[in-house]
DNA sequence: CGCTGTGAATTATTTCACAGCA
DNA sequence: TGCTGTGAAATAATTCACAGCG
């Protein structure tokens, strides 16, 4: 959560990293369509943000476009690519083996370029041993073992949210040091571990906030400006 | 996503909106340990956000603490919840019955006071008339009826990437003003319709990224100023 | 006395708007 | 000429710090 490490070099917001990935995926799309170039503009429409925007986050870690013409995708992607782990492989290990686990598990595999999915671990009989996205589900209690066994220093939580806690604790003690959490309850990171939380009901509940407020303000039509 | 209607009544800023559905998180967790009272730290503490932040974000909706005493947790629970639905029972309806939708229509039972699972929408004959998360799931082919008898004003997607717009286009035209989207691509919202988008990958990526950053600047410990 | 509620200061993020290069 | 890269301005969000009430 703090920031530290204002070294030297860039301190790039994080608002900025985490539209990254986004900029990728756009410009995955394009190249897929065969477009070699793109401007600012029409980069930015295509991952939802403004153009101003878009180059104001890519000025921060350099200059890849060309003035009067726009960016090189192919030169582009390599270069975001990088940064947020194209090339790397991160190995990744996730707790938790349910239905979304097994999404998870499986959404990895689009992006074997930056993770490889390590292990899975879940603590169930019935799970242990079967094989999901191609990986053989292990045992929770061999977490040790394992974390050692693939050196992977990311982890995703998608246990019940009682023992999430404890699994982090767990994960962060054997060398993970960022963790992804989909388990409803707020976790506490021990030293030296960050943790990112997507919780599924939460973003429904901001939807129904905005619903609630527009039908009480504008029940029909949101008036403008 | 471009905020019209500042009518009167306390504009309150997204971010803060972002967080109530953590408090109140926090809260019911209180609640069950038979906790009747909390201070702003402490409840910030819970909810993993400073106290002065806290007690910010609940001024926007006005006066629930007493001086030198704190919060009455039913009442914040109270308060809080009918800003995020509860009560409401928004009916929602879920388009792509995948493991990711499975994962969301069983999750969305433990939120049956906001939400209400009005129906399951999928486009394989495999899965269409089966029943998962107590719902028989629907053939996506009758979306128009199924928004017409259920109302939702809320839609979730979690449909492959490349039909998920065209479902967003279609929900938006029954009927549905907000949408929660997990396909991995940038969807642009019809009018009248906001968009909220979570993405699994790009949040990897994200900690792709600072990791990959740790290491490079302090392999072992991150140096201080 | 202790803790809330909030002005004022600070910090972060976005947008404007244009100089400058290809 | 057209589009990038970026100072400077504007806006948004957070934190400080303390007055004021129970």
């Amino acid at each position: 959560m703090t920031n530290r490490v204002p070294t030297f070099g860039a301190q790039i917001p994080e608002a900025t990293i985490a539209r990254l990935p986004g900029y990728l995926r756009a410009l995955q799309g394009l190249a897929e369509s065969s477009v070699d170039r793109v401007s600012s503009t029409e980069l930015a429409e295509a991952a939802g943000v403004q153009s101003a925007l878009l180059r104001r986050d890519l000025s921060y870690f350099g200059s890849y476009g060309t003035r009067g013409v726009g960016y090189e995708v192919a030169l582009l992607v390599k270069e975001i690519g990088e940064h947020v782990g194209n090339g790397v492989r991160w190995p990744v290990v996730l707790v938790g083996v349910g239905n979304m686990g097994r999404a998870l598990a499986t959404h990895l595999r689009s992006h074997r370029d930056a993770f490889h999915l390590a292990a899975l671990l879940d603590a169930s009989e019935d799970v242990i041993g079967t094989e999901v996205a191609g990986v053989v589900v292990e045992d929770q209690r061999d977490m040790d073992e394992i974390l050692r066994r693939t050196g992977a220093r990311i982890g995703i939580i998608t246990t019940p949210a009682p023992v999430a806690q404890e699994i982090c604790d767990r994960l962060c003690t054997g060398g993970v040091r960022r963790v992804l959490n989909f388990a409803p309850t707020t976790l506490t990171a021990p030293a030296g571990c960050t943790i990112r939380a997507v919780d599924l009901s939460q973003e429904l509940h901001i939807l129904a906030f905005h619903e609630a407020r527009s039908l009480a303000s504008g029940p029909v039509e949101e008036s403008m400006s």
